[in-house]
DNA sequence: GTCTATAGTTGGATAGAC
DNA sequence: GTCTATCCAACTATAGAC
């Protein structure tokens, strides 16, 4: 049984991927009714508090999306350092392929609106810290003690969120890979 | 002698100041001209391609004001770990005093124009370059190997950026004091 | 070089018919 | 729940007096 894509629903994936790739200042409550199809009266019937709304559930959803990625990601290998470079080096190669980063960097949002827009700024937060409890998880389950897995999971998260700028910026995946390729060091024991 | 500081060096700054904490999007020129005390026209007439070329300028600003900070904080210590702690400590104390992250935080311009405005792309691309070449010649100081010493300077530069968006999400230095504790398994030799 | 006034467009948001 | 028409504020940019 397909289950039929609400309106709500399509507003929310296109506002995600608006946001992502152009910020929360970057995009237009205009270009996200005309990406989805959707007229602007069913946008605010759905969020009544208007563009502080959809991006407060948008970053939701992002959330949601990434858990699952690193969860597939980070179980394909039964080595430490091997799986978390899988994971690094899928970004970049999706990078390089797509031109895009079209996945895990949600930190435009999250610095626009840190200081001036409470609710997007809480649910970024939450979004980092499940992300950061599914690296520290996997760290502790290879003997990583509780404290040092959580600084290394912030690190790991910082790292990555840092190198996709550097490689947006320069336009090439290979500061990804080269993150990538440091991990061994960080995660000796 | 004390130099006059030029109409268009205070647009500059106040132009440099207003992007860093709200991006470039987020920033109107009405507000640059209004901190700045600047009249509109005057703007006009020093930055004849308008916004952009103005962040454009800005961002190079950011680049000569972050070049003296680095260069100034790696040169108190003779210990190489110690020397890049107390560079990311500095950045936590700051951002814990005062409560935003003003300096030393590029990312938000960086990833909200690399797709669409070319000039501030390459401007963006140029400054993090210069950045990564002081972390490196500080690392060869020490006895890394050029091309080592490259990957470690991309990754360190990553490791902040990343921190400073995480520490303004959370709102806490938190994220960057964790990132300064994993650099001496990261420069372990 | 400096400043004002204003053009022209797009922004977010709302009212009300259906 | 859906859609259209519309409001008003904010935006970038320009023209032209001084």
């Amino acid at each position: 049984m397909k289950k039929k894509e609400s309106t709500k629903d399509v507003i929310l994936e296109s506002a995600s991927n608006l946001f992502k790739l152009q910020g929360y200042h970057g995009t237009g409550v205009s270009q996200i009714i005309e990406k989805s199809g959707a007229p602007k009266g069913s946008l605010y019937y759905h969020f009544p508090k208007g563009k502080e709304e959809i991006a407060t559930e948008a970053v939701n959803l992002m959330k949601h999306h990434v858990v699952g990625l690193v969860l597939k990601d980070l179980s394909t290998k039964d080595n430490l350092v091997e799986a978390f470079q899988y994971h690094v080096n899928r970004l970049a190669s999706l990078f390089d392929k797509n031109g895009i980063m079209d996945c895990l960097h949600m930190g435009v949002i999250a610095s626009e609106t840190a200081m001036t827009h409470e609710s997007i700024r809480i649910a970024c937060d939450a979004a980092y810290k499940d992300w950061q409890s599914l690296y520290a998880n996997k760290l502790e389950e290879f003997g990583f003690e509780s404290e040092k897995a959580k600084e290394l999971s912030i690190t790991i998260n910082a790292m990555i969120e840092g190198a996709c700028i550097l490689s947006m910026t320069s336009k090439s995946g290979y500061p990804l890979r080269c993150i990538a390729r440091q991990l061994p060091m960080l995660l000796a024991k």
